[in-house]
DNA sequence: ACCTGAACACCGTTCAAGT
DNA sequence: ACCTGAACACCGTTCAAGT
């Protein structure tokens, strides 16, 4: 593909940005988030565990690009269609971001591990700020509201993977109860904010 | 201080399960959850790395002591007094559990990342249960609602402390904001579980 | 600039042995 | 039963060196 010259080895440049955390996410799914080492990247990858140093600085930059990318397969813009319910689109939204969270057990850890900052991060959070303002909140309250949503959808899941953990990987049993009650609580909450919304503004 | 019959070293029986958590716990306060270390632990107690084994299982079994000891630290028997508002009871008991957890910066991460079942736990969680049963909550209500305030406070937490942390563990800096955002939440949670009582019981 | 080999300072855990 | 010394199979990270 590149250009190869004549000389063989030197800067080979192999490797990308992209590459590692393809590898760092598969490392993920198949052994969980204690599984996603900086040597088992590399081997992966066929490389020299401190070849990875040279496109990140260290392990929790690798980690923090993971999350990143893992944000990035949530499809936020569905939801931001403002003929459908607010509820509703929320509730999707939630559904979603707890559902790829779910794919990758030890996700959350991550999630819960490092700031989460990156584009992809604020992107969700501005769809979800978005929402939350055609449900008549204003700004304050809106960025109370996301931080909330935030905190149950990510709170939902830790618990949940906690709970479950020491068997394999391909855990692949939905659990029926686990979303009644994710929903339950959500449905709650939203409740709330719907009730706050009210007695913000006038009758 | 113990009685030294003639030969020294043999069992000394100089260790356990409470000197180990403790040691566990102090390390947890001053080095954060990576710095929870079974080399850690023995070091501080004077003991050989596997002398540590001899009450645990492995490390796994000594961070649920951890959890548990953690737990046994929050007075929960303050808020069953029925004649308290039940908003009120529920409000000091969060705040009881979030200070308890921010105390030890990276105790969250040990609650998340273990199935909390022992005494001390199974003990909050009935407070909470009887605290939402004065508030009108059918069993099967109260459960979930009892669930969703677990996730609230422990994702708060997380959410809080991963924001944070990269200082070291003597930050004792109080932020005024994130107590707020926590009862906002807390507080638009209640509302909903307030609106759910009302329409699950009649008129 | 990009990669390797070797090393450093750590981990959790096991095993054989001593008392 | 309780503890130690030594070892195993790992970590993340750094450093000097090669191209």
């Amino acid at each position: 593909m590149v250009d190869v010259r004549k000389g063989r080895p030197g800067p080979r440049r192999t490797l990308d940005e992209q590459t590692i955390l393809r590898a760092a996410l598969a490392l993920l799914a198949e052994r969980g988030a204690d599984g996603v080492t900086v040597r088992g990247i590399a081997a992966r990858v066929g490389v020299a565990p401190n070849a990875i140093y040279t496109y990140f600085p260290d392990k929790a930059a690798v980690l923090r690009g993971l999350v990143e990318q893992l944000l990035g397969r949530v499809n936020h813009d569905r939801f931001t269609d403002p003929s459908l319910p607010w509820r509703d689109r929320i509730q999707a939204l939630a559904l979603d971001l707890r559902a790829e969270l779910l794919t990758h057990p030890g996700a959350v850890h991550l999630l819960l591990g490092t700031p989460v900052r990156g584009p992809n991060a604020q992107a969700v959070g501005q769809t979800l700020l978005a929402i939350l303002a055609d449900a008549g909140l204003d700004p304050d309250n809106a960025a109370n509201a996301a931080h909330l949503l935030n905190v149950h959808i990510l709170g939902s899941v830790a618990i949940q993977v906690a709970d479950i953990d020491h068997t394999q990987p391909p855990t692949r049993a939905i659990p029926d109860v686990q979303i009644q009650r994710f929903l339950w609580g959500l449905n709650r909450l939203l409740d709330g904010l719907t009730a706050h919304a009210h007695t913000s503004e006038g009758p």
